[in-house]
DNA sequence: TAGGCGATGGTCT
DNA sequence: GACCATCGCCTAC
């Protein structure tokens, strides 16, 4: 997972077209008391139990959408939030969704990412590689940056959260 | 520009 | 019945 989640900084998400650079995630997994898959497997987790390349959505403070990929082998329950991309592809529908004109804000935090690509609970435990969802590999390895995570209460001292050094598009500087 | 806090609902104890 | 991987508005400086 440690591995999986920085190569996935600089990596294309898009969701029905529309999406952008993967430019912020933060990493968790089953011993990890800050994630969701620590107390085992329940109703709302449990695609994080199963095969790797599958996404996870769950709702946050009963108002926003979060999506991670679920990764590493089945049965490890890691995932990796998605936090924050630089948007690329169909930005007029972004801002139509947002109703926004701030580009930098579109895509700067978990929740902004979700209601941009108009994730919902439909789109909880779907296969990253087929309809509506397309990920793209980078083409080359950009200068990645390490910290410690955001807006959790436990384990707060693990640095895994990791960014695009320097990138605009982040929902707070490293 | 920075920090406080209310909204809001699924999930787990 | 409490917790929470957030956002955006409001105030104070």
């Amino acid at each position: 997972m440690h591995e999986v989640a920085p190569d996935l900084i600089g990596a294309t998400l898009l969701v029905n077209g529309v999406g952008g650079v993967i430019v912020e995630v933060e990493a968790y997994h089953h011993t990890d008391p800050a994630a969701h898959s620590f107390r085992g497997p329940t109703l709302r987790n449990q695609v994080m139990f199963g095969p790797p390349g599958y996404t996870y959505v769950y709702r946050s403070y009963g108002i926003h959408w979060c999506i991670n990929f679920v990764c590493e082998k089945a049965g490890s329950a890691s995932a990796v939030l998605i936090r924050a991309l630089e948007p690329t592809h169909g930005i007029a529908a972004m801002r139509r969704r947002r109703k926004l004109h701030d580009e930098r804000s579109l895509c700067s935090g978990p929740g902004k990412v979700t209601q941009a690509l108009g994730i919902t609970h439909a789109h909880n435990a779907l296969a990253l590689d087929a309809p509506p969802m397309a990920l793209y590999a980078r083409a080359s390895k950009p200068e990645i940056a390490a910290g410690v995570r955001v807006g959790i209460t436990k384990a707060i001292e693990l640095p895994w959260r990791y960014g695009l050094k320097g990138s605009r598009f982040l929902s707070k500087p490293f």
